[in-house]
DNA sequence: TCCGTACAATTTGGGTGCGAACGACATCTG
DNA sequence: CAGATGTCGTTCGCACCCAAATTGTACGGA
């Protein structure tokens, strides 16, 4: 199997490649494995159920968002669905054009915006939710339920560690600096 | 913490949804975590060192995999890096046009292309790596080496069982009908 | 009423991200 | 050595994806 001696091989190259500087092998392999499930997970779920119901995984999120949490605005659907509010705008609106999702005006701030889903959402939830679990099922069929929480749990905290404590870190690394502006995307003007 | 609680909020709302039809929680949690936690991780890496670096996460997984494995064919990268051929296409170029990494012609097989760091992107990646896995380990701060192993090895699996049956399983769900090609992505012609 | 601050979604710009289609090349087959 | 077949990297079209800039709304005080 490739999958498992591709990584530990790359860890010894990569310790070769520093000489000497101590590399810390088992964080290191669970931010690559975080990654590489990831890809492993939704590419399957596109191929086997989302591509069928003709949707992306990050259209499948934003459905299943609003189709638990019910109506809400578009910031905290943003949030809880992992994309930025201005992916969420072109999403959203293609959702909207598919007639999946409806975006209404808040009753009292004008600013805000609400997302609910169609009847033809609601539809469409009910026959693709169980098909995509059942594939969550397929996916993790190696572990029996006492691993997933084992899994599950440690990757919450990994994800706590970031939420809590990840911005202190980044200005304590930074120190001071300037926070480097992304050098894709939109420019300063002058 | 509102991470974990939505999480399972999130669970009991969705079966209320279903009205009856049983959900894999455990598995489902495994599969969201793994998504959260793989955006997390990300975005903190890139805020932290990448950006710094001025590097996508992409960019610089591509760089590590050139680095570590030395001199070697796009195919190979792209797989190892766990992106399309068609992606590392235009990674490349980037990289090229930045003079991190060159691209040579096999020397007898005129398909090939083959990737390796120039100098510049060799000194690169000793001053970077060093920093990413130190955030390697702040992330996973939560977690003993035990842990990162336990949650490393289950995630393993997932990868394993997408990997050695994903495909199988897909022909089996699909049972012969076409494969539903992708809504976005080139047409076929004419 | 006018102003300024605050905060909302949206637009914009650069860079991925995928899979289908394509053209160049290698290799098999006769 | 010509054609068929397969495999490579590249091109193409569309959808994301983020963060900066922008636009629009709310609401406080002067």
């Amino acid at each position: 199997m490739p999958g498992q001696r591709s990584i530990t091989q790359a860890e010894k190259l990569a310790e070769a490649k520093l000489g000497g500087i101590p590399v810390r092998h088992e964080q290191m392999a669970v931010v690559a494995n975080i990654y590489r499930a990831a890809s492993a997970v939704r590419q399957h779920l596109e191929n086997s159920v989302l591509r069928g119901a003709d949707l992306t995984w990050t259209a499948f999120v934003v459905l299943w968002v609003v189709w638990v949490w019910g109506e809400s605005e578009t910031r905290h659907v943003a949030e809880e669905a992992g994309i930025s509010k201005g992916t969420l705008t072109g999403v959203s609106r293609t959702l909207e054009k598919r007639g999946l999702i409806k975006r209404a005006g808040h009753p009292t701030d004008g600013r805000l915006v609400l997302l609910s889903l169609t009847e033809e959402g609601e539809e469409l939830m009910r026959r693709v939710f169980p098909a995509f679990n059942e594939e969550e099922a397929f996916v993790t069929a190696r572990l029996d339920d006492e691993d997933c929480r084992t899994v599950a749990d440690g990757l919450r905290r990994v994800v706590l560690q970031v939420e809590e404590h990840g911005e202190e870190r980044r200005l304590t690394l930074l120190d001071g600096a300037p926070p480097a502006p992304r050098r894709s995307g939109r420019r300063a003007q002058g």
